[in-house]
DNA sequence: CTGTTAGCGCGTTCAA
DNA sequence: TTGAACGCGCTAACAG
């Protein structure tokens, strides 16, 4: 195990404890560093052995001051579902040891109102590189607003609608929908109930307008009794699920906006005495970890949040690159799968 | 809305800007922001007021450079339950924000030997103020060395023993694990299956300890065979549960470790057909979010984790305080508290 | 109570 | 190809 060589009191090792064991100047350590002119070869390599031997890295605070950059990256969340922001994070936090960034989480509050006090205060402070929005975050116009004028690159996840020119990364909710719909009507499901996610989530609009649309095209009519709304968490779906099961006619399956939802109309039905998939079929969407986790597994829609998050990241470098904006928001749409598990069967003869 | 002041492109307000705007020199300024000497109010006044017109902040990077600090505090965590990490961030962003701090993520892998190679190096260039250990990373011998030798403070969450000086939060797990199992006894349970966590977390050999104690307390045999190991995750749980509930002797009770093991407790008592509670009672530990969505809800033990990260904080903060570290580790055990829903009833007359 | 000088560790600009 | 100055924004020392 490499000891540090400094013995006195810490106090890592500067760039110019460096160039003296190298026996070269401090300019050319900060050359070899950051590759840009060339160094000579052997020149270079001194310096490199100097720098492992001193087990030294440059100090993000001076280097941060002289490029006026942080070096440090923002999540910006409200209150997602947790396995939501668990699995973004890990995508996130791979691309960011990579590039050398570290990242700050901020919770937003439940509400964009909590914010809009001190979101220029707190960009001010914080000097962030970039700033990653998560839904519905995404879509706070207080929030772009200040992003903005603060000329600060960021990108959107699943924003309802590109807005100016920030890029962002979506899964494609309405087709993953539709197809999860049509996985439903495939086995034989004619009544299908449906919960919306909420209104300021621009995913919801999307997930219900996939399911309205494969029912059409399957010539199945929609009964708007089926259709209720939730909020995305498990207790709004709680009485969302016993309107459904109250129904006289009720739906032989549910599709859920997102995991939790469909958890939830698993344990209503398990307290109406129906067995899931036997008397009722549920999917959800997500492919959180609850889905594997409940029982029986979700069969659910599997979002790529990990491969967002990455995306994410990637488009934050390429903000950097280009010095300037540009001139129209670039999205990436990365394809949702259909996830398979036991919560959804054929629909019983009857 | 206040709008920027400086209108040409933006690049923050420095001191110099407010002590300019002020008539005052910048050393004014920074004393009013470090309320170290007193300034005169009128003096005093007009430097708010000039930061507040100019929306002024301190650059992190110049004030860390001098002060040799970053600001920056860094949570070691290791695939821990998401539920964990997500209620862990809760209350350290909090305190956080409060003080000042950003707060800064680092997987350490699922290995302790992933770590190994790269801890040095990485705490060398993070230049981190102070660090957060969760469980198991909390019992890692190399990260706490390297911290040590690095000289960083930090604080330990759950660790399995206080080792070395460092501070440490922790819940009473064998208190609280025996509350449980009294509990059940209480109802008439007497055969009282018990699903283990992993050995490196600390955690779990006092529950296990505290369930074992109740037992005998209540002159109740343990009977091996209902003892059976799991790792805390859900997966692990599923065999281990149809182990137990493939006994001759089934037990009545389930006391599983943490919830996600209960849950999986509970998917195999449906699959067994069993009805829980009536059938099989099952309880879980920590109280995270799953204890609440899956059905029925679990009866477990609500671990106060949030308190604990905000606790964590502010030893960190007493550490930063105290130039020196202390004698002796400073310990504070939060106490968790029975949380009584539906997945346990009285066993059944037989 | 307030201003001045100096320097934190690094990258830029210029000259050698 | 390399080095010497200077300054980023801020605060610790010391004046005044």
């Amino acid at each position: 195990m490499p000891l540090r060589s400094r013995t006195r009191k810490q106090s890592a090792a500067t760039i110019k404890d460096v160039a003296e064991l190298a026996g070269v100047s401090a300019m050319t350590v900060s050359r070899v560093l950051n590759d840009k002119d060339k160094v000579r070869p052997e020149t270079r390599d001194r310096v490199l052995a100097s720098i492992e031997a001193l087990n030294y890295t440059p100090n993000l605070s001076a280097r941060g001051l002289v490029k006026s950059r942080s070096f440090f990256i923002a999540l910006f969340y409200n209150n997602p579902s947790q396995g939501y922001v668990s699995e973004l994070l890990l995508g996130l936090l791979n691309r960011c040891r990579q590039a050398g960034y570290h990242l700050v989480i901020e919770n937003c509050g439940p509400k964009e109102s909590d914010w809009e006090g001190g979101i220029d205060a707190m960009l001010a402070a914080s000097h962030f590189d970039g700033v990653i929005l998560t839904p519905p975050v995404s879509d706070y116009s207080s929030v772009r607003a200040a992003l903005a004028e603060a000329q600060l690159p960021y990108v959107c996840i699943a924003p309802e609608k590109e807005i100016g020119a920030a890029p962002f990364v979506e899964t494609d909710d309405f087709v993953s929908a539709a197809g999860m719909t049509r996985h439903l009507i495939e086995l034989g499901h004619q009544r299908i109930g449906f919960i919306k996610g909420p209104p300021e989530h621009g995913s919801s609009a999307k997930r219900e307008a996939g399911f309205r649309a494969a029912m059409r095209e399957a010539n199945l009519p929609v009964s708007e009794e089926c259709v209720v709304s939730g909020d995305y968490s498990y207790r709004s779906s709680l009485e969302a699920s016993e309107a459904l099961l109250a129904l006289t006619q009720r739906p032989t399956a549910i599709f859920a906006s997102n995991d939790d939802m469909a958890a939830a109309v698993i344990a209503t039905a398990h307290r109406h005495a129906l067995s899931v998939p036997d008397d009722l079929s549920v999917a959800g969407f997500d492919d959180t970890q609850i889905a594997a986790t409940i029982w029986p597994h979700l069969t659910t829609v599997r979002q790529p949040i990990e491969a967002m998050a990455e995306t994410a990241m990637d488009l934050l470098s390429e903000a950097w690159k280009a010095d300037r904006a540009p001139e129209k928001a670039q999205g990436i749409v990365i394809p949702s799968e259909l996830v398979i598990r036991d919560s959804v069967a054929g629909r019983k003869a009857e």
